[in-house]
Formats: C-alpha cells, structure tokens, sequence
RNA sequence: UGCGCUGUAGAGCAGCGGUCAGCUCGGGGGGCUCAUAAUCCUCAGGUCACAGGUUCGAAUCCUGUCAGCGCUACCA
C-alpha cells in the first residue's frame, strides 16, 4: 500500500440488492457490514467519504414476479424498496444516501450516459431475429418463452436454460415455444440492439487489472477476471426488449430499454447525484478512491463491464479495489430467496430487538472472505454468550461494577506504575494501528478479532492485579488499576465503533465519554481523575437455548412446507393421442443391470451395463441422486433399446431405462415382474 | 466441458519455502470470586484433502486426482 497514491476522498459503493425480496444475512455478511465497517472507519479518520447503496429495480424477474401477483412491477419494487431501506436503517448500515433506480435522477443518468457513449460511435449495432408476441405486441426476454428443451424433452424449459437438464439454451433452440404472457406461439420478428464491444478493451483490460492490480485485489478476484480476460470477451448487448427500465434514448427505439446490469451500476452514480451537487469530485477525480464491495456473483460485472463502460465513456475514475467476498450458507444449505431460506434481516430487527451489534458481530466474525461460510443459530447463540457476554460485556461491566463499588462511580486517579501496568499499557498502544491496517486491507475478520483482544487484554489485567483483594490493603493501587481499566474501557470505545456502533455509544454513554476519532485512540488518557461515570449497563445479555430453538423451529418449518409444496406439484397433464404405429416403432425389452458406476464429474450421471438378452451395451442414467451403483447390480430393468444412441460426458449412452416419475421428481425402475427373461420385448 | 476460488485440530479461521504448524470457540484440569456460573492459568486435540514431483528443507512451489462453491454471457 505504501506507493499507492494518497486519496483526498473515498466513494464506496455496496451492490445494489434486487427489489424482489427483502434483505437477508447472505448480503449482510458479503456486502454490507464490510461496506458499513469500512466506511465508519473511514469516518473516524476524518476522510472525506460517501456511502452509496440504492435499490435495482429493472430486470426481468421483477415484470414476472409482478404478473405472477397481478399488480405492476412498480408495485413490486415499492414494496421491497421500502422494506429494505427501512432494515438497513435499523441495522445500521450508516449509507448516506440509499437510492433506487426506478427513480428520476436515475432515468436521466443512466440515458445521458448511454446517450454520451452512442454519440461517441461506442457500441456496435446488430440486427437478429427474436421471438415476438403478437397477441400482446411485444419482444418477448427469454424468461417469458416457455417450450420443451430440445436436450431432454423437459416440457418447461425456459427460453435461456432448462431447469431440468441444465443445459444453457438459446430461445430458438425450444421445441413448440410458448408465450408465457399470452400462452400462444410467438413469431420470430427482425430487432435491433446496441451491444458493448468488450473485446476491443481487452489489452487495457490486461493492463489495468492483470498488471495493475495484480497484488493488491484480492486473489478471488483477480482470479476470476484472468479467467475471464484469457478466455477472450465478446460484445454484450446492453438493450432489450423490454417496456420496464431506463428507456433507449435513441431515436427508433421504442419498446426498447437498458439491459439492467447496463442501467444498475450508473445507479451508483446516480444515487451521488441526488446526494451532493458537488457529486462529480466523488466520480471524476483521480483523487478518489473508488471502492466496490460485493458479492462474488457479481464480480464480472464490477470488474471488467462496468469499468469498461467507465472507460468508453471516457469522464470517469476506476475503482481503485472491489473487495468482492465468497457466500454465505445457511444451516448447510444455500440461502435463497425463492425458497425462503434465508434469515430476514427485517424479521430478525423484529426477534432480537436492539441486537444489530450482535448479528454484525457474528456476520463479521464468520464472513466468507476466503471460501463460502456457514452461519448455524447455534454458532451465532456461541458467540454471543462466550464472546460478546463473556468477554467484552464482562469486562466493561466488571471494570464499572468495581469503580462504583469502591470510588463512588468516579474515575480514581493512577498512582505509580509498575511494570505491570507499563507493559500493559504498551499493548494497549499497539491495537488501533494493527485493527486499522487489518481494515485498510478488508480484513475485517481479523480486525474485529484483534479488538475483543483488548477486550482480553483488560480481563487478563484486572484478574492479575486483583482489586477486590488488593482494596483492604491498598486502596492506592486499586486506583491506578482502575484507572487503566477505565482507560481500556475507553479504547474499547473507539476501536469497536466501525464494527459494533450500537454497543461502543453505550460504553460511551455509560463512561460518559464524548465521541473521538481514530487518531485519538492511542492517547490512552481519555477520562481524568475525578470524572463521573455512569450506572452499570449490561452491553450483551445471553442468548437462551430458547430463542435458538424458536428460529430454528422456523428453519424447519420452512423446509417442510417447502417439501409439501414440491409434493403438492400437479401430476403432469396428459400429451396428445399417438397411433399404434407410433408406439410399435418402440423396441423396449427386459433387461439386467450387471454393471453400474458413478460418472466422474457429474451428480446425477450413472454409467450403467445392460444385458438386454440382445447384447450387453453401455446406457448412461440420470438416476444418481436416487440410487447407489452398488444397490442397483443385478435388478432387472426395462431398456427402449433403439433409441439413438447419445453421448453423455464423453460416453455413448445407447438406449434409455425407463423409469417413473413422481411430481416432485423421486424416480421409482419400471420392473417387468418375476420370472421376465432378458429380452423378453415389452408391449 | 472449460475456468476461478477453497479444502489446516470437534467448529470457525491464520500461516503460503526454513525456529516445536498458530489463534478463537468448544472439551479436560486448576485458580479466583469484582463480574451476565462470567474471568484468569493450564492440558489434550492436526500424517496441514489425496497421490506423485522439485528442493539440503514443503502445509507453503509444480503436476495429477477428489470434494465444496461460483462463473461460463443476458444471470442480478
């Protein structure tokens, strides 16, 4: 960091999250309690810094989600809008401004700045056929294009992938594409779009971020753009059909919107807009620092797009780093908001009222910095009870406790020191420089830890000096320890602040201690001889099994009402008559299975061998999440055994075994019945 | 399929070529009693995913394998 160039101010921004569900811990822990603990630090320090965060409002899954419940994607992002500004305030995320990109500023941003880049020649025309809905008039996105995947004859297919196989898809690739909005069979109609030639950024690319930061982005990072650099980029497209976001501003483009990952990052800057006139030092200064934090989701798009899109339109800075963080899991499973697995941030304000410092404590201390981390009720009631009550809470308490018990809550005045308390205190001198720089390089795990070693630091102290026994003898001494006790205490005060906001103003309150800023943190001598303190206040209280138990109960339930639900799918409508002929052409025959392996790589792949009473032939199964290789050699099977053969992860799959399908997806072998021999033919 | 990140004591992490592989929580033992049965000291626990290789020396570098997660272009 050393020859880096020093930054008259700072502009964080935090990942705008999607206005389709509320906020949940995964993005707490990834995004916004590093942003939040980075900028108060910063804060303190005095620089010159803005906290941007703001809503993303556009996309497709906003305009379904608003036709799925009948009311307009307005009403959708109202909602959630709302409710995620209000939890961010309450937990404390200290934005200065939290903006939303359905907003005016934002429209106009967004527009003047494409409109820079297209009068400027920046984008490349192209002309391609889509399908197009005539019933409803409109272009329709790939998500609003239902048909059976070409892959594994799975009915629903989405226009861009299927679900069922996997496969990523083209829209035209669908057998019988159907309209989601109007259910008929859409045309495919000649559209124009500007796309984002990223190829001809790609030497800058390289030097910028593959020599330029190769040693101070974080190693997940680099990473993934080198990945994406040497691969070779391609041009994107950044409009779409589409009459939900920033419109084209171009002449002939009507029906014609941003792409929302083109409009979503100007939001930054258009949320700078509605927060200062003075906003462009913050975006076109060399002297800023530009600071992304996000999730490692979204890595592509902060790393190479929008600087490139930065770059092209020529006014802008770069960000200087994007401390992008790995995800967090949910009680060994992956939170997610269409299953409600997740912990809502609203709904925990609601259950632990006034424990923000809690929940940012745990957040910081198991964040997925390095690899994807799991957060357990049981893990964050440990922490609690045996971190934040047993070693910091109780330090504070005990050290207010005693300096009631003995100096009438007023702050004794320090004797000589010894040995003891010099060393201590020089230990003490250490900390604010090692949290800083642990901040400063977005380490914020071993920050937080380094402050509850003051904490420890303080516990250790007193117990070694002994007050409550030393008082009868050496009422002298037990004033001096006190005093250095009150003066870590103090310390606490102030180094705690970035992480935990809430409980450093109430050791404030409770030392009736005025606010200080970083550089005062080694001072050491922040409360006078004499000074008043105030009565005793617990920081953190414990945690009981019951309250763990009661949001664990919640987990559950939502797992089984999201079994019930995929239990509950309708069985599949029936298909359309065939004639005899039809079926007659099906070879299908009793078979054995004699051999079975797991295919390398692959979760649901079996490599089975088949006596058909025919031959012995190779047939590759999607059955592995159902079955064990080893419980399935020597079962006897039906094989449609003039399928075309096809290859599967390298291997060639030849015939199919036919197996029945519950909605919910459990598949369940087609036996012949006792005394079948291989061969026999099945009619 | 390809690419990226990750794989270290029961759990969460640090170390990333060279003193006995460290820290926090949990567990065992002891001390203290000011403190929310909290604190303090101490002990036990690891063939550093696996297999090869480079080196005087590897958790640390190289190759391969396996596992988890992500990306692979319209997904926010």
């Amino acid at each position: 960091m050393s020859d880096k160039p020093v930054y008259k101010r700072y502009t964080v921004t935090s990942a705008l999250p999607y206005a389709n569900g509320p906020i949940h811990i995964g993005h707490l822990a990834g995004v916004y309690v590093p942003a939040d603990i980075y900028v108060r630090f910063l804060r303190m320090n005095d620089e010159d810094v803005i906290f941007i965060g703001g809503s993303d409002e556009h996309g497709v899954p906003i305009t379904i989600k608003a036709l799925q419940q009948g009311v307009t994607p307005q009403d959708i992002v109202d909602r959630y809008h709302g409710i995620i500004k209000k939890s961010f305030e309450d937990f404390g995320i200290s934005f200065d401004i939290y903006s939303r990109t359905s907003g005016k500023t934002h429209h106009e941003t967004a527009s003047a700045f494409f409109r820079k880049m297209f009068e400027a020649g920046q984008f490349i025309e192209k002309v391609s056929e889509q399908y197009f809905d005539e019933a409803t008039g409109q272009f329709l996105a790939d998500r609003y294009i239902t048909g059976t995947c070409p892959h594994c004859g799975f009915e629903k297919a989405y226009g861009d992938q299927c679900e069922k196989c996997g496969t990523t898809l083209n829209a035209t690739d669908l057998i019988e594409p159907k309209s989601v909005l109007s259910g008929n069979q859409p045309v495919l109609r000649e559209t124009r779009h500007w796309f984002l030639p990223l190829d001809q950024y790609e030497p800058w690319l390289r030097e910028w971020i593959l020599e330029g930061h190769k040693d101070d982005w974080k190693i997940n990072v680099y990473g993934q753009c080198k990945s994406w650099i040497d691969q070779g980029l391609q041009p994107r497209a950044v409009t779409r059909d589409l009459d939900w976001g920033v419109k084209v501003p171009v002449a002939g483009a009507d029906g014609k919107v941003l792409y929302v990952w083109f409009d979503a990052p100007i939001g930054y800057i258009s949320a700078t807009r509605e927060l200062t006139a003075d906003w462009e030092k913050y975006w076109k200064d060399p002297e800023t620092k530009l600071v992304h934090f996000i999730g490692k989701d979204n890595i592509v798009f902060h790393c190479i797009i929008f600087p490139v899109m930065l770059k092209a339109e020529g006014s802008y800075i770069l960000p200087e780093n994007v401390p992008a963080n790995e995800f967090l899991n949910l009680e060994g499973e992956k939170i997610s908001t269409s299953r409600n697995w997740a912990v809502w941030l609203h709904e925990y304000l609601e259950d632990f009222p006034g424990k923000q410092d809690v929940l940012r404590y745990v957040l910081t201390s198991a964040a997925p910095e390095t690899k994807d981390n799991d957060f357990t009720w049981k893990d964050f009631q440990t922490r609690n009870n045996s971190e934040l009550v047993a070693i910091l809470g109780n330090f504070v308490n005990r050290t207010i406790v005693l300096t009631h018990k003995y100096f009438e809550g007023r702050v004794p005045a320090a004797a000589a020191l010894n040995d003891s308390d010099n060393l201590m205190l020089e230990e003490m001198r250490l900390f604010p420089g090692r949290i800083a720089s642990s901040i400063q390089s977005y380490r914020f795990r071993e920050a937080l830890a380094e402050m509850m070693n003051l904490a420890r630091l303080g516990n250790r102290y007193l117990t070694e000096n002994e007050p409550w026994k030393v008082y009868t003898s050496d009422p002298v001494r037990v004033g001096t320890v006190l005093n250095l006790s009150l003066q870590i205490c103090a310390q606490l005060s102030i180094v705690a602040e970035p992480f935990l906001p809430f409980s450093a103003a109430k050791i404030r309150h409770t030392l009736n201690l005025g606010s200080y800023k970083w550089a005062d943190s080694t001072r050491l001598n922040w409360l006078p001889a004499g000074h008043p303190i105030n009565e005793p206040e617990l920081l953190f209280e414990k945690i009981d099994d019951g309250a763990i138990e009661a949001q664990v109960e919640k987990l559950l339930n939502t797992r089984k009402a999201n079994e019930a639900l995929q239990a509950k799918a309708p069985v599949k409508p029936g298909k359309e008559a065939i004639g005899f002929e039809d079926f007659s052409k099906m070879d299908i025959r009793a078979g054995t299975i004699v051999e079975a392996e797991k295919v390398a790589k692959t979760d649901k792949l079996l490599k089975l061998t088949i006596d058909t009473g025919l031959d012995r032939r190779t047939v590759v199964s999607g059955i592995a999440k159902f079955f064990n290789p080893a419980d399935i050699i020597g079962r006897q099977v039906c094989i449609l055994v003039n399928l075309a053969p096809r290859k599967l992860k390298g291997i060639e799959s030849q015939g199919m075994i036919l197996m029945a399908e519950n909605p919910d997806g459990t598949l369940f072998f087609v036996t012949p019945g006792e005394g079948a021999v291989n061969g026999a033919d099945v009619k």
